[in-house]
RNA sequence: CGGGCUGUAGCGCAGUCUGGUAGCGCGCUUCGUUCGGGACGAAGAGGCCGGAGGUUCGAAUCCUCUCAGCCCGACCA
């Protein structure tokens, strides 16, 4: 049998790093910038990016946050404050050192005007916001500040990837201020919950909450969480982080406070953010040798309808039904909005028409055509599964709310049946070793997945484990979480007493 | 910053070794036949062959210099 053409070549099993571009560009999301390492974001891509702002901002503001905005400049001393932090963002900072160009005179311009210190386009914004904190607080009543801002950031990255890791990137960084340790932690892991929320039942992106080993912290952060997905190609994406950052930055920006008792205390900060990188999961999650495919939640048109015109002496009354369809849907309330309906009345063929939004990821295509009008139906096409099926007008439109939420409930479980079937409790270092080993050293084949095993080496240990194997562990999962089971062990790598399992996996 | 490679139409490439009027596929435009699973035919539009300098009657092609990008390594939301 003739393999079924797909609209993505490669596939996902011929070339997962080609067919992830692939999917990018066919869905006509983003592309490369002449600006290397940076890219554009399209109106696909960004009108889902303004949904996830939507409904992430919405959770925000739900759990007691307020929104702010401080400036893309940082004065090269902000960042010089708090040493591991330093260290951490000092290789992959862009610095403005000039003010302005001035004739080259040679046909070109050349910058002139030096400033007395170099200002660093914020990789992240710890430094310059705790600088207005500390003005901000004096007294214990001045807490908490819970502000979050969107912005953009830039982190001059050796190795790029459309939404995955860009040098700019869209995010969203909350930067809080509590009155006591406990407050602090307690906000870190509300919002690290939020995240975890928000990937599960908008994104239908299973995710494990967990903490990140001493070596993958943020630079700066006592502790660190994040939620970690598992893509198609079973690789690891982190896919949010929430930080319990002590009074590392209070103690570094002077943001004290005095205390009900009358005592001066430093505060303990928190900060949290997810990014644009959260499509790239999404496409590697859900997208599939046809394109991408859409969560309901987060599309931005649920529903697109191709009116079948090609024959005039019908057109008229086709692109009427239409219409009248269209707008009947725009009357279908689904997750709390108004359902967005697209006509696609260009005049394109219909195949060609057709699977520009297969491609696109669109959960519903209707197709409405002659045949269609005269028996008040409609023919309906589902993304995610493929099925297609022709029903009365009213029946559509009475379910397609239905439909969507099944769409959005599919996606969810067939990610997470997927993250079941490739994760593995592994007991000894054989077989995790043969687990993280292709068969084709050459042509890596997809393999592996998450590896649940115990852990009890040092920093270095993992270092050394991530040269030898490209595994690294992706965090310690809460209580509760997908992976924990609380029981003590021995250590897979060293042999050493383990205090519980952690994930490990191959990682983005 | 080390090691390898590539710059030719919007995109993907051939032509370079062996110098002689700039090519192919896709896409785009127009017309016709088609059309509810990705069409076909015909006619068109579109190039400082990355840049500068040289050799030559003549350079995309040879030489020198330069710029840009990609891949592999060190780094990473």
């Amino acid at each position: 049998m003739a393999k079924a053409k797909t609209a993505i070549t490669p596939t996902r099993n011929e070339d997962y790093p080609e067919w992830y571009q692939q999917v990018i560009k066919a869905a006509d999301m983003a592309e490369n910038s002449p600006v290397r390492g940076c890219m554009v974001i399209k109106p696909w891509g960004y009108t889902l990016w303004e949904n996830v702002q939507r409904d992430l901002d919405a959770r925000f503001k739900a759990t007691g946050h307020v929104n702010a905005y401080f400036p893309l400049f940082i004065p090269k001393s902000y960042l010089e404050k708090e040493a591991a932090h330093v260290e951490g963002f000092a290789k992959e900072c862009a610095v403005v050192t000039h003010s302005r160009l001035v004739d080259d005179g040679q046909g070109g311009l050349k910058p002139d005007s030096p400033l007395e210190e170099p200002l660093i386009v914020r990789p992240t914004s710890e430094t310059i916001i705790g600088e207005m904190y500390a003005k901000w607080v004096q007294s214990y009543r001045d807490l908490p500040i819970l502000i979050n801002q969107w912005a953009n950031v830039v982190r001059w990255e050796m190795r790029t990837r459309l939404f995955l890791r860009t040098a700019e990137f869209l995010w969203q960084e909350g930067h809080t201020v509590h009155a006591t340790a406990e407050e602090a932690m307690e906000e870190t892991r509300k919002m690290l919950q939020v995240y975890a929320d928000f990937a599960e039942n908008v994104m239908a992106m299973p995710v494990i909450c967990g903490e990140k080993t001493p070596g993958e912290r943020f630079p700066g952060a006592d502790h660190t969480f994040s939620i970690e997905a598992m893509m198609q190609d079973r690789k690891a994406l982190q896919a949010g982080t929430s930080h319990f950052l002590g009074q590392n930055f209070s103690k570094a920006s002077g943001i004290k406070f005095q205390s009900e008792s009358g005592e001066e205390e430093f505060a303990w900060t928190t900060s949290w953010g997810v990014s644009t990188r959260l499509i790239g999961g999404l496409i590697m999650t859900h997208a599939d040798d046809d394109g991408l495919v859409l969560p309901p939640k987060l599309a931005p048109s649920h529903v697109v309808i191709l009116p079948v015109m090609h024959k005039p002496e019908t057109a008229a009354q086709v692109l009427e039904y239409a219409q009248s369809l269209q707008k009947e849907l725009q009357g279908v309330t689904f997750d709390g909005r108004p359902l967005v309906v697209e006509l696609d009345k260009r005049d394109l063929r219909g195949g060609e028409k057709r699977w520009s939004w297969v491609k696109k990821g669109v959960p519903l295509i209707v197709e409405a055509g002659p045949r269609d009008m005269e028996n008040d139906a409609v023919f309906v096409a589902r993304r995610d599964t493929g099925e297609k099926q022709g029903m009365p007008r009213s029946e559509f439109v009475n379910t397609v709310a239905a439909q969507l939420n099944a769409i959005q409930d599919g996606l969810l479980a067939k990610a997470k049946a997927h993250r079941d079937e490739h994760t593995q409790r592994i007991d000894n270092f054989d077989d995790f070793k043969s687990y993280f080993t292709p068969k084709n050293a050459e042509r890596p084949e997809i393999h592996g997945g998450f590896a649940v095993a115990h852990w009890g080496g040092d920093e270095e240990d993992e270092d050394r484990l991530a040269k030898e194997m490209k595994v690294t562990i992706r965090n310690i999962p809460l209580e509760g979480q997908f992976g924990y089971d609380g029981e003590p062990g021995t250590c897979i790598y060293t042999g050493k007493p383990s205090p519980q399992r952690v994930i490990f996996a191959k990682s983005y």
